[in-house]
DNA sequence: CACAATTTTTACCAAATGGTAAAGCAACGA
DNA sequence: TCGTTGCTTTACCATTTGGTAAAAATTGTG
């Protein structure tokens, strides 16, 4: 019995490390893991910053904590791709889904944007190691839809990459769209415009 | 006669003013505005700290100088679409002309990415007064050549806001794309395949 | 060369930052 | 109610960071 017992948290516990968590997202999402401070963090979460490292080892503890619970919600979409179902619908599906995410979840979004940006050095194990073989999988299956010529002969990879650029810029540049759309919702014609671009894409050829 | 007056910088001034900017482009793509120091882009240029306070006033103002050079290359792509030539091979063009720089200018690509991502504090000025006339007057462009039956209809801003992602993606993510691609080189089939997504999505429908 | 202007170095500094030690306070079971 | 455990505060600290003052060295120029 030398090995570390579980040990449910307390409810105190658990309140402050959501708490410390929220404020980290929104501090660590605007100014970058450089950029943010244990202070700023620690006021945001109405503590003080020897509380908050009661809670937390370090900064950086806090930042890869928040980045490997968002990485689950992240891969959840892509692990819904159904090979049984139809191939169109269901990578417009993904993307619909994977665009929603990007909506309701800017700084999520930004936060693991802005990790890849500098090179990803926090998460290269998680990449490998949970991300590709996912990929991986999930590109068999879109090449599989392709030689039944269930959709037309595109590169399983870089669709993917495709969906993914393309919905996560309306969270990553958000404050470009803003200005270039002033009074409009990019929201508003996003979802039309990206079901538009890859179903013409997808569609198989007629012959 | 109370105006600065011009002075052409000296060899020495150009020189090392080259130096620094170079250093600090590397250091702030790959740390954040907030991750980079001045220790770092001295070191990287080869000079005391001091010395570089005596050519820059100081971290923001190189940084500044870094967003500006760089946006006006960024823009003269998108300035070159010609509402006279054909408009499915001008818009292919511009994608493929997008893809080379993110491609070739990868720091660039990050630099600027990584400042729109933290809400663009340093550059509003610069995407409305500049950006944004450029880009509504190619959005009125694109709704000419719809208008004409010349290429799909389109959502133009959302048209070049995907452009915009897809190709910049190749520099943003490149990180994660070595991962996912292992020995495979990402820019070989970029081209190809970010021709037959826009192709398909642009073709005009026939009737 | 002499002298002024430019460039670089040395020696600093105040503030911010990540982090620690230890005492005080609260909660809770026996 | 006592003692143990868990939580919070106060008071620090070493390092890093952006930045400055001023002397020293270099360069350009008549």
């Amino acid at each position: 019995m030398t090995d570390t017992p579980p040990k449910k948290p307390s409810r105190i516990q658990t309140r402050n490390r959501r708490l410390i968590l929220d404020a980290a997202l929104e501090v660590f999402s605007r100014d970058g893991y450089g950029g943010a401070t244990l202070d700023a963090i620690a006021k945001g979460a109405g503590l003080s910053k020897p509380n908050l490292l009661y809670y937390f080892d370090g900064k950086t503890e806090i930042y890869v904590t928040l980045l490997s619970q968002l990485l689950e919600t992240w891969l959840d979409p892509l692990i819904e791709l159904d090979e049984e179902g139809d191939p169109v619908e269901e990578l417009l599906g993904y993307v619909r889904h994977k665009l929603d995410m990007a909506l309701e979840l800017p700084l999520e979004s930004k936060l693991f944007a802005g990790e890849i940006l500098q090179g990803a050095p926090r998460i290269t194990a998680y990449l490998s190691d949970d991300l590709k073989p996912l990929f991986d999988r999930k590109c068999e299956v879109i090449q599989t839809w392709i030689d039944a010529g269930r959709i037309a002969p595109v590169d399983p990879a870089h669709l993917i990459f495709s969906i993914w650029s393309t919905t996560q810029q309306y969270a990553d540049f958000g404050a470009q769209m803003s200005v270039l759309l002033s009074a409009e919702d990019p929201t508003k014609r996003a979802h039309a415009h990206l079901e538009q671009m890859f179903r013409s894409l997808l569609k198989p050829v007629n012959y």
